[in-house]
RNA sequence: GGCCCAAUAGUCUAGAGGCCUAGGACGCCGCCCUCUCAAGGCGGUAGCACGGGUUCGAAUCCCGUUUGGGCCA
């Protein structure tokens, strides 16, 4: 066989959702390792509205994982193009070929006339299959029935007799009774080819080895099939891969809050954490394992490797493991990926300066290991970036707890004004210095302390975090604390 | 309803007849570290859907059941 070539042929929904974006993983990670072609392919023939603006997140997310394509509507390439509402006139060349070599035909039946023999099927508890009525029709009937202002769908012949065997990469051989399966519609009556007719024609004519798609076209394989055999053409591999999916087991969908890769993009997760989690659905790397980049992936990933059983999608361990790659990539990435989360916060000028983004960094540094998505960043680091800051119940809690308060953290206050060097080392040793002078436990300063600084009783040691933070910016917190707890 | 696929802990997985007293990971629980929270370390919880075969031996092969999923209308 030639060099390999897959596709990833999403319709335009206007969103990359997780199962859309782990068959297009796979079918990236099967081209690289093998040297080959990945494509992209629009199927728009169903879509009524604007293509371009549904076109565009599918490819956006795409990208953003790193995925990016060989061949596509956006690239051409040399058997475009890559859109199917530009290639109609194709389809009708390919369905002229068919029907005049007598292997499909015309079929006048109305909708109405057919849901009356799918009821008389069902009423006498017989499978329902198409009757042929129209296979039988002589020109003259025809000709009447168009006058009639019928328009007619195509259909494919299909044989009574035999089956057709799927040899599924994944699952093996997959057997179907031609005899079950129908005269299937091959262009509708608006003229439009359906996804079976439309997908073989280009699969064949942009020269697509390995079809790589979602276990729930398996059953539209063998009419696919039928397709191949009817044309004379060679078949590709296929190879269906399981779903994703709902925690409740059934398929995943907006009902079930499920998200577009733009939405994990938009909550902080970052592509490669993403990549490499959806790479963990239904395939394994190595059995000690599961952190890899794309490129680790693609030195030995195997479509046959891959698992048959549906997966379910599950948030925490895709958190997990967003927060490992935040703890681990490098500090200027990870300022870098953060900085526009804190923009839109309003906590970072759009424009910061060398100085603003060193401070970013080292409140990054300090707190990284404390969230789980970009977003959650935001969340967990604001009181860094502000002079006024929000007081949490159990911080203001904690800082009422004990009437001596406001009085210790004058203290502290004075103290910390008067420090000579302010870095954690000289912040701890004047505390634990008063610590001891008032013979009090670490806690009893600490605590209320953190509370006073952050607004908050969690947060990274407490020294370090007045470093980070400045002398200005903390002691500005403690005096907005002392105002609080004692107004007059 | 017909056809098709699948079945290892709550979840993702390793497992291709003896290496399995079923391995790893997320989650959960406990302990350690500790100024809190994380991170980290240690320990624990929990699984081969069921029933028949085949075999000296089955999570692994076959059949059936059940359950889940998908496709077609």
């Amino acid at each position: 066989m030639g060099p390999v070539r897959v596709r990833f042929a999403p319709s335009p929904t206007g969103e990359l959702h997780v199962g859309g974006a782990r068959t297009a993983l796979f079918n990236w990670l099967f081209a690289r390792r093998f040297g080959g072609q990945f494509i992209l392919r629009i199927e728009d023939t169903d879509q009524t509205r604007s293509r371009e603006d549904l076109m565009t997140p599918i490819m956006d997310g795409l990208r953003w994982l790193g995925l990016q394509w060989d061949e596509g509507p956006d690239i051409g390439g040399p058997v475009g193009p890559y859109l199917q509402s530009r290639r109609l006139d194709l389809y009708r060349t390919y369905l002229r070929q068919l029907i005049s070599a007598g292997k499909a035909y015309y079929c006048y039946c109305t909708p109405d006339e057919l849901a009356e023999q799918r009821a008389n099927a069902r009423a006498a508890g017989q499978p329902y299959r198409y009757d042929r009525r129209c296979l039988y029709l002589t020109p003259e009937e025809q000709k009447h029935r168009l006058d009639e202002g019928r328009t007619p769908v195509v259909r494919l012949f299909v044989p009574d007799e035999g089956t057709v065997t799927v040899h599924d990469l994944i699952r093996g051989d997959v057997s179907f009774e031609k005899g079950l399966l129908d005269d299937f519609i091959l262009v509708k009556s608006d003229g439009m080819p359906t996804y079976n007719f439309a997908c073989v024609v280009d699969d064949h004519l942009m020269g697509i080895t390995h079809v790589i798609r979602a276990e729930e076209h398996l059953s539209n394989t063998p009419k696919q099939m039928l397709l191949y055999e009817a044309f004379g053409w060679e078949m590709p591999a296929f190879a269906h891969v399981p779903m994703i999916l709902a925690p409740d087991r059934t398929k995943l969908s907006k009902r079930h809050g499920a998200k577009g890769v733009g939405e994990y993009r938009q909550e902080g997760i970052l592509a490669p954490a993403l990549a490499n989690y959806l790479a963990l659905l239904g395939w394994s790397y190595d059995l000690s394992q599961e952190f890899f980049t794309l490129a680790q992936a693609a030195e030995r990933f195997d479509i046959t490797d891959v698992n048959k059983t549906a997966a379910i999608y599950n948030n925490d361990k895709l958190e997990w493991m967003n927060a490992a790659y935040i703890r681990t990539i490098p500090l200027e990435e990870l300022a870098e990926l953060a900085l526009p989360f804190f923009r839109d916060a309003g906590l970072v000028p759009p424009e910061p300066s060398e100085a603003e983004m060193a401070y970013f960094r080292n409140v990054l540094g300090l707190m990284r290991e404390r969230f789980r998505t970009l977003r959650e960043a935001v969340e967990t680091t604001g009181y860094f970036f502000v002079d006024e800051i929000t007081v949490q119940p159990d911080a203001e809690a904690r800082l009422k707890k004990d009437p001596g308060t406001p009085e210790l953290l004058k203290q502290v206050s004075t103290l910390l004004s008067a420090l000579p060097d302010w870095d954690s080392g000289s912040i701890e040793q004047a505390c634990r210095g008063l610590i001891a002078q008032l013979n009090i436990k670490s806690g009893d300063l600490i605590h209320p302390l953190r509370a006073a600084v952050t607004g908050r009783t969690v947060g990274a040691g407490l020294f370090e975090t007045m470093a980070v933070m400045g002398r200005n910016r903390t002691l500005a917190h403690i005096d907005q604390m002392l105002r609080v707890l004692a107004p007059q």
